[in-house]
DNA sequence: AACCATAATGATATAGAATAACATTATATC
DNA sequence: GATATAATGTTATTCTATATCATTATGGTT
């Protein structure tokens, strides 16, 4: 099974994470002739930057604070890049948290599930080929043609589960 | 596997359907002492009303229209009973849809898969013991402690397959 | 280099989904 | 019947997403 879980619940570097994320999308809009603007860019860079989803006003603000000398950003403009990198396959989004996070593994095909801690909000995906067979194959026994999973998962990530194990009257 | 997909995507006496949902919930209400209130009843039963999933406006205008003498519902208020049905396990939210649609066997301990045609809107439920298994087993492999499950799949139902093959130019 | 079609962004307004806050009315229990 | 609690009414607001049209940038052609 091919996952980010462990990157996505414990401390590291994450500006590495981040700078070869960013390096993947470039070698991937180069090879499909996509253009990475500046714009998009710095919004898959504020993705990648949250370690957990982020609302496309969250975007927003993030680079309003962060980049770009005080001007603000407006919505469609991050909706824009949004929708490009979606296309791309460089981001995902969370319907049940309207919320945008980085593909740890874009390029490859893959149909994923998101595990979403309800506590810390983090988010890994993960790719589970014979899972996804198996939710295809169930669909389709119902005589349902399948083109596209969403599979989210709530609940909590092992940092948690320590953590309220440790201080269970919090 | 537990499914109402028949139902969904064939043409039947659907009046039927709802008198039996809205009993069922009148029951299942009964059992756990909850008041399935005139309002409640009434959202209950424009969402069973419908063939597939219904949005809080939606239901806001088919009440307006259909019942109470044309004086307009509020959201809120239309908000407030989908909270309810939805604590009661009468309703499910699709979060992909940001809709709402009944839930054909209530009161069982379930998580299911909804499958949603992209074609007729329909969306059918239902219920994999051996799939939500899979899904919480392959999870926990990665230390994730499951609490929930969203799958919502996407693609053509039946009919619409159907109907793409016979007219396949349009 | 100048031109042009197309793509990307800026700017403003608005649609759509959901909730906050407070007033009022109904219900159940004593 | 009085009272606490639950449910609903009312108004405003927040959050998410898109429509529309003007402007600017980019890449290819001559």
């Amino acid at each position: 099974m091919l996952t980010n879980s462990r990157l996505a619940y414990q401390s590291h570097d994450h500006k590495r994470c981040v700078n070869a994320a960013l390096q993947r999308a470039q070698a991937l809009c180069n090879e499909n002739q996509a253009r990475l603007t500046p714009i998009r860019e710095a919004v898959l860079r504020t993705i990648w930057a949250s370690h957990r989803p982020l609302g496309a006003y969250d975007i927003v603000d993030n680079m309003t604070l962060n980049g770009n000398s005080g001007k603000r950003i407006q919505a469609p403009t991050v909706y824009r890049a949004i929708e490009f990198l979606l296309e791309q396959g460089l981001i995902h989004r969370i319907a049940s948290l309207n919320a945008y996070i980085g593909c740890p593994f874009p390029g490859k095909n893959h149909s994923d599930f998101f595990l979403i801690c309800r506590v810390c909000g983090s988010a890994a995906e993960c790719c589970a080929e014979q899972l996804s067979n198996m939710v295809s194959h169930t669909a389709e026994r119902t005589g349902f043609k399948v083109e596209d999973q969403t599979i989210e998962i709530v609940g909590l990530c092992p940092e948690c589960q320590q953590e309220s194990q440790q201080k269970p009257n919090q």
